[in-house]
RNA sequence: GCCUCCGUAGUUCAAUGGAUAGAACAAGAGUUUCCUAAACUUUAGAUGCAAGUUCGAUUCUUGCCGGAGGCACCA
């Protein structure tokens, strides 16, 4: 049982006793003490004034004196206003320490195998090269369901790969016209970067086609609607839905080539998945659910023929699911691809979206129509929204060029700390290839931090002039601190895991035990909120006590040997927090640098 | 027009309705005969404005000001 965890449970009782009521377990609130006061947790009295009918000091002092009778796990206590501080032992907290150092996975909760949840991720259009807010949704969805692991459950990670649509057909004509036959081996270009360079292409072509009939004297809409261009695209759309072989084997090679650039970008960030699902396959699903729907009057046909969903009960507009010539759109597929995951895993007990918080209306509409088709299981499914990554000039518009691409950014990233790695790094008697890991193991760590340490829900500042800093509150703060736990860990690898509970302990050394105490409830939170932010600030606040320990005892020249083990094990202990708090978030931790 | 979200130091981010609003970067001042100075210590600096609810408000409510996103036979 945690200290808190006992602490609660003593002024629950005490509480309770004293007044001779019983109290909601929400009344009782115990927090960390700030460090301006004596304590180490304290109670905050204030909502319990009502049962006490007594003032706050008065309260506090009789709750204090009660829980100090009854309990043992506690040194004194002391009342500032309201606040009622309590120190615990430093024995009950060596206790816990012993117990953390015996066991393995210490904070990660026990696997209770019958739940099992799926989280999409990534989900990617076939037409252009990953960027920045790529990596933020890879990096979110693959903490995220870490986390979810570490919680305890069973975790699914998948896509939807975005593979057909009239955006992929602008890339395949452009490419047709002007590409000469190009292919990734032949220009030496990485495929994604390669079709995205077609996408851009059209975009040209079609901007100029439409320059030259307003030119010619036509309304700007009006000549938006009517370019050659367009039309061919929308003609080779039309004969890939109707399977057309040409058509269709243009697309296999060029979509190939994307997803062999995609192999190697996710490899690079170091996220998978386990299962994959098309876009091309799961909009065939999508457009019979809608029929069906239809011919059970779920759906309503208008005289042109498309099909809508009556959604005003939600207060929300009536939704198209299929237009008047038959086609689909964007909410059929998903539709589909939503059923067919329920198919193929009747067991899931949810499914979470990572999608960015501009499709906050598209998911309630979708959660709220696979509702009206009858599906129970659509209560189980979770938008997890974030918000978008913005550049200093606003947001990225991968047509204007002012995207930052993902590939470009993590070898930026790589080289900056190979610069910072080669100038401070211990890093001598390195093989080449040790060396290139490690370099890629500190730019990736400092790339997937800086990401993931803000709250997902918000949006977030990236600045490509300032580049992402190495120093402060980063990645490499954390990888560096872990790398000092090793060195002394490798200077004494034969260290005692029983520690004497009768020890006394510097200040800092109880700051470190109070902040490793709180991993437990850190993944737990992190699990709840989809927050790997929490994780990250967790594992900060632990790194930067740990330094400060470092800095201010010596643990070898230590000559009272109890004392010396509990160092060296406290090191190894906050080693071990450290590599699982970073594994959570993707991120390495390397042995030295 | 309607709806949703966001405004915290110069900048980027924290703060289950709780104590004197925390960090980092940038700026200033220090710490290497000692286990990794990618570190540590330290100074200065902030809740958009106005009301309300509360013992207590960055957090909840309302209004205003400022910013972003959405409401498509686009994906």
């Amino acid at each position: 049982m945690s200290v808190e965890k006992k602490v609660f449970d003593s002024a629950k009782q005490a509480i309770e006793k004293l007044y001779s009521v019983e109290i909601l377990d929400s009344q009782i609130q115990i927090g960390k003490t700030k460090k301006d006061f004596e304590g180490d947790l304290t109670l905050v009295v204030f909502p319990l004034l009502r049962i006490s009918k007594k003032g706050a000091e008065q309260t506090a002092e009789e709750i204090g004196a009660k829980m100090l009778e009854d309990t043992s796990i506690f040194e004194n206590f002391n009342v500032v206003k309201g606040f009622l501080n309590f120190s615990i032992k430093t024995s009950v907290w060596l206790s816990q320490f012993n117990k953390w150092l015996n066991t393995s996975k210490f904070g990660y909760a026990k696997n209770d195998t019958d739940k099992t949840l799926m989280v999409e991720y990534s989900s990617p259009n076939t037409n252009k090269p990953l960027h920045l807010g790529h990596l933020r949704n890879n990096f979110l969805g693959y903490s995220v369901a870490e986390i979810l692991k570490a919680n305890g459950h069973n975790v699914i990670k998948t896509q939807i790969v975005n593979d057909r649509g009239i955006h992929i057909c602008k890339s395949m004509l452009a490419w047709k016209m002007f590409g000469n036959g190009e292919t990734p081996q032949s220009s030496g270009l990485k495929g994604d970067h390669l079709i995205g360079k077609y996408y851009v292409a059209f975009d040209k072509a079609f901007k100029k086609e439409v320059a030259n009939l307003i030119a010619n004297g036509m309304e700007a809409k009006e000549a938006e609607k009517s370019t050659k261009i367009l039309a061919q695209a929308q003609e080779m759309l039309q004969k890939w839905e109707a399977e057309d072989e040409e058509v269709r084997a243009l697309w296999k090679t060029m979509n190939g080539w994307v997803y062999e650039g995609f192999e190697t970008t996710y490899k690079n960030m170091g996220v998978d998945f386990d299962a994959l699902y098309y876009e091309s396959e799961t909009y065939l699903v999508g457009k019979k659910v809608v029929e069906e729907g239809l011919e059970k009057g779920v759906f309503y046909k208008k005289e042109d023929n498309s099909v809508w969903c009556d959604l005003s009960h939600e207060k929300f507009d009536d939704k198209l699911l299929l237009r008047g010539d038959g086609t689909s759109v964007y909410m059929t597929q998903d539709i589909g691809t939503a059923l067919l995951r329920y198919k193929d895993y009747p067991n899931l007990s949810g499914l979470i979206y990572t999608v960015g918080n501009e499709q906050n209306h598209h998911f309630k509409v979708l959660f709220a129509i696979l509702k009206k088709l009858g599906y129970d299981w659509a209560s189980g499914c979770y938008h997890l929204s974030y918000g978008m990554v913005e550049l200093p000039e606003g947001k990225m518009k991968s047509r204007e060029g002012t995207v930052v691409d993902a590939d470009d950014l993590m070898e930026s990233l790589t080289n900056d700390a190979k610069n910072a790695a080669t100038e401070r790094g211990r890093i001598e008697e390195m093989s080449t290839q040790e060396k290139e890991e490690l370099f890629r193991t500190i730019g990736m760590g400092g790339l997937k931090y800086f990401l993931l340490k803000v709250d997902p829900k918000k949006k977030m500042m990236f600045n490509p002039q300032e580049s992402i800093e190495l120093n402060g509150n980063t990645g490499p703060f954390v990888q560096y601190t872990y790398a000092r736990t090793q060195s002394i860990i490798n200077t004494e690898p034969n260290f005692s895991k029983t520690i004497n509970e009768t020890i006394i302990l510097e200040p800092i050394e109880k700051e470190v035990l109070k902040i490793i105490a709180e991993f437990p409830s850190a993944i737990k939170e992190a699990g709840e909120n989809y927050s790997p932010a929490l994780i990250a600030n967790f594992v900060y606040e632990l790194a930067k006590s740990y330094n400060s320990f470092y800095q201010s005892v010596s643990i070898f020249k230590e000559e009272d040997k109890a004392k010396k083990t509990f160092r060296i094990a406290l090191s190894y202990q906050v080693g071990n927090v450290i590599k699982n708090a970073l594994s959570l978030l993707g991120i390495k931790a390397p042995q030295q640098m």
